[in-house]
DNA sequence: CTGAAAGCGCTAACAC
DNA sequence: GTGTTAGCGCTTTCAG
């Protein structure tokens, strides 16, 4: 009857389960025992199983027939050891509690990653660290273990100890981050963000806005980095004035706050451009609140395009990547990369701008 | 000077890098260095390594010692060959596309996951797949590979092979879902949807509310039966006629179309539960859309609470869900069961009722 | 309490 | 072409 706020009912006592198959446990299926049934060498029935050249058609078919019968496949762990190979890659993920379930990056990317690879019969082996000591601690064990024989890295930062400790560890990886022009040796795989922001501000002015801000992502990443001079260097072009700039972090609470900050300025924008969408829809909700409207007080873009984007009040015009493909090609790099093979440069999807309703034209003053 | 609105810039020819420690790739150091450097046998080495009795004082920190100089640990895979077992678990997400950028289930899970396996040095081989057919197939290489000790069966269906398949397999597994009363001989690890769903039909009717709707989450899965279920229930137990029910799909579109079919209604409800917060957020827009205002003429609840939820407008009144915690107490069975402990129950903390503005008095007619 | 030796299941030289 | 054999690096039994 009552509607009681905030306390919780008490916890289910979770039962537990196991599927072990019971009873005596059989000895596992070797590469012996197929090259028997199939009457010929262990090396014959490894030979078919890894695309070599060397066996007879028939002894071939019966290979593969008797693995079949006696489901056969090779083990992964003998494998690895033989052939000094995991067939496995790493990923490290590092997230902040709160951006993890709301970022689309992560799901999308691991996604694509898991795409390029099962086509090559690859694992990704992931690990969440919350810091960057674990972080770090995470590569070496990768490394020192021979978990994975090579990792990704994403989150690049603007002054960033990985890549040499990955060097140190000889753990081959491929840098995933929007294209830096020359920040590095190291040419990262990734989508064109500028490209993106340079869009949302040229649609800004040609809607009449002359005052567009920037909210920034935690100005440690580069990604963040590169948004926000695309950001600046747009409005440069443009010929207006520097717009104002406010360092957030990606969050929603950040991007409410940075919102009220610039409606508070003696000039505020007409426009606002944020680094994310989360941040942008916590931004809109907060100039809402104060009375302003949007778009007709006050236009906003996003970044990333959430599935929620067209689905707010009203729908948020924002920068669209395709991360599925974008972890596709990376995954295809890694793996060419430890394979010794060159990698074939990735062909990735242009970023798409999205015109929604949350930007209009600028108000008369 | 132009707002093109849809196409998009050209794609960055990507930059390919790989950090391969160049140069002889020196012999990798192996527990016999370390013996050797510590003068004693490799089985002391191994012993201490695995916390057995049986090594002096004296022996063992020089073995220690030995082993931090050569930066040596026990290769990974040499240790899941010789002990069969490959310390690492699986988890196979199946996710439509649309979902998977979304659903703040999988992120936060897999980071609780990864807590949990932390701990006792275990890792996570993760597979995304999209159908049915492939994730059969995932399973199945996992368990004839031994990639993994045993798996997390997520998304539990109403009608399911996997947990058979799984025996079938011999690969230990732990069961992933709400706490499905009887459904099943083997109870699932999980938290209490249906007291949240029931927490917020009682909301509502303190609200006065006494026409009270649902939209369901895909039918298959019993998750989305297990809401539906409480809510049927609880609006018997308050005496109330059974409202209308609409089975979506946990998509905004869905959310959006269901919504219009409620508002069509002859007697349209006073009140909405969703099945989750994406399919909530897009009917409050579809609502808003319409004309009705939310929460004055209509009341909205969510569930999951999304970092999202407390900033779109109005802010939205949801039910959380400790996912993390959950992971954890996932992954600390699961180890249980493939070292063959008797698994310690998990306690998981309550589901909580999260009353914001998208819920309010029922109007007077 | 310590050391030698036999695998774990597969791969890949190298003879046949 | 096909079979034999020696590892891959670690664990673990079993004598010493």
């Amino acid at each position: 009857m009552s509607a009681d706020e905030t306390a919780g009912d008490s916890a289910v006592p979770p039962g537990v389960t196991a599927s072990d198959a019971v009873g005596a446990r059989e000895r596992r299926v070797t590469i012996g025992d197929v090259a028997a049934k199939a009457q010929v060498s262990k090396s014959a029935v490894s030979f078919v199983f890894n695309g070599r050249a060397g066996v007879g058609e028939a002894a071939r078919e019966r290979i593969l027939e008797a693995a079949q019968e006696l489901g056969w496949r090779p083990d992964a762990r003998a494998r690895a050891l033989s052939r000094s190979r995991a067939q496995s890659v790493g990923l490290v993920v590092r997230r902040e509690p709160e951006l993890l379930s709301t970022d689309p990056f992560f799901p999308q990317f691991v996604a694509g990653v898991e795409s390029g690879l099962s086509e090559v019969k690859y694992a990704l082996v992931l690990q969440v660290v919350d810091g960057e000591e674990t972080e770090t601690e995470a590569y070496i064990r990768f490394a020192h273990e021979s978990r994975v024989d090579g990792v990704f890295l994403t989150d690049l930062r603007t002054s960033d100890d990985r890549p040499a400790e990955l060097v140190r560890l000889g753990l081959p990886c491929v840098l995933v981050g929007p294209a830096a022009p020359g920040q590095s040796d190291e040419e990262p795989i990734g989508l064109d963000d500028a490209a993106g922001i340079r869009r949302a501000v040229r649609h800004l002015f040609a809607l009449g806005h002359r005052r567009i801000a920037h909210v920034a992502g935690a100005a440690r990443y580069i990604h963040s980095d590169v948004r926000r001079r695309a950001w600046s260097e747009e409005i440069a072009e443009l010929g207006l004035d520097p717009g104002p700039i406010i360092d957030a972090d990606f969050t929603g609470a950040a991007g409410a706050r940075a919102t009220h900050e610039l409606l508070d300025l003696a000039r505020p924008p007409s426009a606002i451009v944020f680094a994310n969408d989360l941040m942008a829809i916590a931004g809109m909700s907060a100039a809402t609140e104060r009375g302003i409207r949007v778009p007709h007080d006050l236009s906003i873009v996003g970044f990333d395009d959430i599935p929620l984007a067209p689905y707010i009040v009203p729908p948020l015009t924002t920068v669209r990547q395709d991360v599925f493909e974008w972890g596709r090609a990376c995954a295809r790099t890694l793996v060419d990369i430890v394979e010794g093979r060159e990698p074939t440069p990735a062909r990735l999807p242009p970023v798409e701008f999205i015109v929604r309703s949350s930007t209009g034209p600028a108000r008369e003053r």
